[in-house]
DNA sequence: AAGACGGGGTG
DNA sequence: CACCCAGTCTT
């Protein structure tokens, strides 16, 4: 968004507070950092803000450490096996997300030498980045005078404003007052002291008003309850489906796994067989709907929950003497060793339908 | 404009 | 349990 009006008076307090208040993150430069002489990282910023998408700090901190480690600029992201990107994205979900960030680190190497965008028009044309992450590289890596708004910042304004409209309608007049109040001088740190802000005071239940700079200036403080803020549309209840899982170990200590389609729900990441996920159960065709024939043993059941429905996954086992013959002519199954499975790309899902099956295939109970 | 798309932290 | 999170893409 292009901004053309003068900050307001709320920009100021908000960066003093910010070199006060402000979090130490891997991917930050603090103040005292820049103090020093020290730039953003453009691929570091990127890599964080992906990362963070619908996500929050704490779980992001280690894989953003990983990544780094491993692969430490975004030519050598741009030259890594796309296995080895999803295995390592594994948990964070929104696995459209990995892809994306795969096909935007070679789109940086290829067609811009190795150097980002450093406009929000141009970050904004990669795959994966949006008007949140365009807006919020351009303003921290590049100094950019651009309105970042993401869920803490709808937050803050519409408590601040005491906007009455719900979301998502609000947004166009949210990020107008946003675009009012991003200052020319210090962008990026504006941006980050209104997330720190929403993430640490103007929190969704019980925000700390009596500790927050804007105490004297907020409108649903003075008028009304900020925790009824923002206004949000009705959401709808989530449907339940079942299906059944099928873990097939030989006596080598070798499972079945099959890599799912590369659109969709979990997306280009690996699985065990499993029947359809259908809205009814089929309690006759469970079973029947194996890989093959064996003497399979109920496990229990898995209830996973995603965005928009529950997963009420049957779980089977079966000790196979002789590895079957696979699908003829399909490449998409093979067997693994289950000393291995760390090294899989296996969402949440399947880690807990595989662990159901074999309580120590994991390292941690949880996964 | 609405729906698809994960998973974990928090009260 | 519900809610929410440094959203993006597709239809």
């Amino acid at each position: 968004m292009t901004i053309t009006t003068p900050d307001t008076p709320h920009a100021q307090p908000l960066l003093d507070w910010y070199d006060r208040h402000h979090r130490d993150l891997p991917w930050r430069v603090t103040p005292a950092m820049a103090a020093r002489g020290v730039k953003p990282d453009p691929y570091r910023v990127w890599l964080s803000e992906v990362m963070l998408q619908q996500t929050t700090v704490q779980v992001v901190k280690p894989y953003f450490e990983r990544f780094l480690t491993r692969w430490p600029e975004v030519t050598d992201l741009a030259s890594a096996e796309s296995d080895a990107v999803m295995a390592a994205w594994a948990g964070l979900g929104y696995y459209a997300r990995a892809r994306n960030l795969k096909k935007c680190a070679e789109a940086v190497a290829k067609e811009h030498g190795g150097i980002f965008p450093d406009t929000e028009a141009g970050l904004k044309a990669l795959p994966g980045i949006g008007d949140y992450t365009a807006a919020a590289v351009a303003a921290i890596a590049f100094n950019r005078r651009a309105a970042v708004m993401d869920g803490n910042v709808e937050r803050v304004i519409s408590r601040l404003h005491a906007i009455e409209t719900s979301l998502p309608a609000a947004k166009p007049v949210m990020k107008d007052k946003v675009a009012l109040m991003t200052p020319a001088d210090r962008p990026g740190d504006f941006a980050q002291a209104m997330m720190d802000l929403g993430a640490t005071i103007c929190t969704p239940k019980r925000p700390a008003c009596s500790l927050c700079l804007f105490r004297g200036s907020c409108q649903a403080l003075k008028l009304s309850d900020p925790e009824l803020f923002p206004v949000k549309a009705a959401k709808k209840e989530k449907p339940v489906r079942h299906g059944a899982a099928f873990i097939a170990v030989t006596g080598d200590g070798e499972i079945l796994l099959r890599r799912r389609a590369e659109s969709g729900l979990l997306g280009g990441m690996t699985e065990v067989p499993t029947t359809a996920w259908t809205a009814r159960i089929d309690g006759e065709t469970s079973v029947t709907a194996a890989p093959f024939e064996a003497a399979w043993l109920a496990c229990g059941t898995v209830i996973h929950v995603f965005t928009h429905f529950e997963l009420r996954l049957s779980i089977w086992r079966a000790a196979i003497a002789a590895k079957p013959t696979l699908n003829d002519g399909v490449n998409d199954e093979w067997w693994e060793p289950v000393t291995n499975l760390e090294a899989q790309a296996l969402p949440t899902i399947m880690k807990k339908a595989i662990a159901a099956a074999i309580p120590l295939a994991f390292k941690t109970s949880k996964a």
